[in-house]
DNA sequence: TTGAAAGCGTTACCAG
DNA sequence: CTGGTAACGCTTTCAA
């Protein structure tokens, strides 16, 4: 077996086929100007040498990496892994490889990232959200490769965006709430700025109440993100230790809102009965939640497909002009039995 | 504001700084030999000119990208995800970079993953599991970076191995269903060569069923990886109609038992009063469902640390000789409400 | 402590 | 359809 101290490169492959290293090149290439008989010959010196194209050094000569650098709060979030596989699907059968960075809720992170992933040069930049450091969005203001801000809409725009409105999905969930019949209606979590998606739901919450002529101040804390069930349950202990009687409590997410779910179960309480739960994102858990839970769907595959799509438009052409600045994409309401009274 | 129309290189930041290339090279790396002077001129220089470093064009030239390549089944899985979290953490502050893949539970796309990957000279491999096409294989065999699989003790490893007997795991927990007075003990999922540690697991139920007299063969199929939630639930539904008399149900995850604990839930049964389950992984969903779901954990995070740390050991030395081939680590056994009768 | 020269492996560009 | 030459931006190596 062929096992050479250093790799073969190109021009090992193109003296064995008895070519140049530029036919190689192209030979390797789809949808260029070889002949079948040489690219065949070329494919089998390949082969043999176990040749394998170095992509920096592809990269280095024609200047694209083909990357796109990719940042999410958080691996293991179902909305954030949707977004990612819908990014990573729209993108795949093009030259474009994902190159991905978590911030765990963490600007100072994302900042250390972006840097790292600056000097990769990739082709375009996807951050989730729209609040960075100020260096971090110097980082990015300076790159002319496209930055889209997705999961958000964010008042100055670095350049693209692809998100929505959180505070006015929150708003949503209070009408529904309102509509349903609770008046004294709680918030858990979006307690920070390390989680500006929440905290807008919070904003969104608050605005909907005052807007409703309902008190907007039943506003418990949840920690310090990633806010999970354990912080849903504590969250809703000390909700109903302040304010028992609360008729209904909107959470931060899902999975916060499972943990309340079990709190009150552990507690005696029923659910809807003594007390509504609604959720937000759509997770798995809410449908399979008994009580189901009744939650926002942000369509967070839509995100990655549409990310890509503005990528993907305009990268090899200059049509980079015609491809839209800001895309949103509509939450929706997903009623389900935990605030629903028989 | 300086907004040239092609990035700034090297040379530029050493013109404007007066010196040579090489020296700004020097300067901007830590640990070189540069007069504090200089390097201060430099560091302004580069600030100035908003320079960053051409990764690609440094790996070219030194034969060293960076790159830690890392597979894995699936985003949005707690386990993969603490495992991730293990190796970020411990490749953080190291000159080396996470460039992530996942397959989706598929060795076709896996082999893709790593062809791709193999094209930017990653310094190290890591793959999620033993099982791999033979091309995918032969791959993996002819690099010469170090690989290490996890999540797995393959019969005949590519090269390094960091995993855990997922047989035995399962061996631990039918023990347990048997010391808690069950006999008539059924496995849901594991059905598929796409997740062989499923099968495995299932494999280890079968055997130690055996072991102990007991009648193997209550087998669910539960489909398609990821098998999630809903899945545990229509096994669940398919057991009982199959073998009603079931005592107690091992699933192949924690997300299908929890699951199947609903599906029990719907149908009027109680957990444990009717029917045991236990589940896999030590997902939070474990902890927090009522009842607590019986578990194991299998050290998802101390994994990936542990190849971490494989891989730094002896990048730079050549001591690469003396890093261990093989680390396991030992699931622990959680007994909670859901295997144990008031 | 600094600099000059020579690549690293590929592709752009221009010839033929 | 194929080949030669000159970059791409950096680091290695050797000198000073």
């Amino acid at each position: 077996m062929t096992n050479p101290k250093t790799a073969s490169t190109m021009s090992d492959v193109a003296k064995l086929a008895g070519v140049s290293a530029m036919t190689v090149s192209r030979a390797l290439k789809p949808g260029t100007y070889v002949s079948e008989a040489t690219r065949a010959q070329i494919r089998e010196a390949a082969d043999e040498l176990g040749y394998v194209l170095n992509s920096a050094a592809a990269g280095l000569s024609s200047r694209k990496t083909g990357f796109v650098a990719v940042t999410i709060p958080s691996i293991n979030n179902a909305n954030f892994a949707d977004t990612l596989r819908g990014l990573t699907e729209r993108l795949r059968g093009s030259r474009l490889q994902i190159l991905l960075g978590y911030t765990d809720y963490d600007v100072t992170r994302e900042e250390q990232i972006i840097a790292q992933f600056l000097s990769r040069q990739p082709e375009a930049i996807v951050v989730t959200g729209g609040a960075h450091t100020d260096k971090c969005r110097r980082y990015l203001e300076r790159t002319d490769v496209p930055i889209v801000e997705i999961w958000d809409l964010p008042k100055s725009p670095v350049d693209r965006v692809v998100g929505f409105s959180n505070a006015e999905a929150a708003q949503i969930m209070v009408r529904h709430l309102f509509e349903q019949g609770y008046r004294k209606i709680a918030f858990l979590g979006g307690d920070t700025s390390r989680d500006p998606r929440g905290l807008d739901r919070r904003h969104g919450f608050v605005d909907a109440m005052k807007a409703l002529g309902l008190d907007p101040s039943r506003l418990v804390d949840a920690g310090t993100p990633p806010v999970a069930m354990r912080e849903g349950a504590v969250a809703m202990r000390a909700l109903l230790k302040t304010w028992p009687d609360t008729e209904a409590a909107m959470c931060v997410s899902d999975l916060s809102a499972y943990g309340a779910i079990t709190e009150c179960q552990r507690l005696g309480k029923s659910v809807p009965g003594d007390l509504a739960i609604a959720g937000f994102g759509a997770y798995d858990i809410a449908e399979m939640a008994i009580p189901s839970i009744t939650t926002i769907d942000v369509s967070a595959n839509r995100i990655g497909t549409l990310a890509a799509e503005s990528i993907l438009m305009g990268l090899d052409q200059s049509d980079a002009e015609a491809v839209p600045t800001a895309v949103t994409v509509t939450p929706k309401l997903l009623v389900r039995e935990s605030t629903v009274k028989a």
